[in-house]
DNA sequence: ACTCTCATTGAACGTGTGTTCAATGTCAAC
DNA sequence: GTTGACATTGAACACACGTTCAATGAGAGT
């Protein structure tokens, strides 16, 4: 029985979320037309109505999923306080690393994402701006180690080491989802301290 | 014109590379029977004579990919020669690095097979055993250097090191096919051996 | 009341897929 | 030469998917 119901902003959110409610489920293998008009209570129809193919429900749906619950990196803008520079890098890594951990679902969401990018320009460049969003958030203590010891990173940039601290997460994130039995992200932490902090420095 | 022609294995073994050339062209996405059939020069019946289904086939062709294209790590069970333990380990992950960025193809496959075995026993037992593997070949550079600083390294095993290692790699590889305009793992690399050596090591 | 707009439906279409199977040709054995 | 085993074919089937569209009904404006 058709009939006017909701304004289009209000439809639209009701058929993202039920998107992702199947992709968190199903994943993107899951995720179709069919299957998110089932969960959100709505004809197949309807769905194409309002988002004008599965490709646009995509892009939409990673678009939602980036504005809304990754989360933004404003937690590490936090100035240095008393620690030494080296630390705070890690404590940003560690939190982060520990942040991944708990949301596994959408972390291998976001790597069928990473998958689907490498044919998909749009969705590349909406994996890749946030990925240097992620990266950004390293940048602010990246920047004071290069700041504190200039002879050691000659020719280091802050976003080569955001880099190389995105990479870490990310490596963990890929063996922790695949076998999360024999690789604990907390050891691989406490290993990358005793290997960067020299002995003395290790306090924690 | 159905007829006799060749034993089973050499078969096999044809339709496997043909569905390896189609899997580096068009990804597993694209790697479908009739497609892997015109490519082998057979018919798609003939396919499932020799593999019993599709599943079948891709496991097939990730195992034929793990024994045939992947790189053991036997080049890096050189002696520490003369290097440091930790020079040593870098030398190691530098070669590897350099290795993968060769072969972004191979790579990429990888990873759909990565995130295709996220829902598929199987594979995710396959790619679990290529992992260890790649992870094992960090390990005696790794036990050198903590039995060089067994005080600094406490509580951190070889393994520990090897997964820091290899998660270093694969977050360098993840990137650099997502973006290899913006990352450069040679400047990754640097800015690890950077990170680690303390800076009068730091020679290359 | 009447009309007009448009959100909404669900059946239908076309396509591509994995899979099946009866028919067929080739080879080896006897 | 005949037989039997079997690799090989390609048409056909069933299914799931994305997409289209004529029909429908609810609300807004007058």
């Amino acid at each position: 029985m058709p009939g006017h119901k909701a304004p289009e902003a209000i439809r639209r959110d009701e058929i993202l979320r039920a998107a992702y409610r199947v992709a968190a489920r199903d994943r993107l293998g899951g995720l179709t037309i069919r299957a998110v008009a089932t969960e959100a209570g709505v004809s197949s129809g309807l769905l194409l109505f309002h988002f004008e193919s599965k490709d646009g429900l995509l892009v939409d749906l990673l678009d939602w999923m980036l504005a809304h619950t990754i989360v933004a990196g404003e937690l590490h803008r936090r100035p240095p306080s008393d620690a030494q520079p080296v630390q705070w890098l890690l404590a940003v890594v560690e939190r982060d690393l520990a942040h991944l951990l708990k949301q596994r679902e959408r972390v291998e969401l976001f790597y069928d994402y990473w998958v689907l990018g490498t044919r998909h320009p749009v969705i590349r460049r909406l994996i890749r701006r946030a990925l240097h969003r992620y990266r950004d958030a390293f940048r602010p203590a990246a920047h004071a180690i290069i700041a504190a010891y200039p002879e050691r990173y000659r020719g280091v940039s802050a976003d080569d080491l955001a880099g190389v601290c995105a990479a870490f997460i990310e490596g963990c994130a890929t063996q922790t989802i695949l076998d999360p039995t024999r690789f604990d992200a907390v050891r691989a932490m406490a290993t990358l301290q005793a290997l960067v902090l020299p002995p003395a420095a290790v306090v924690s």
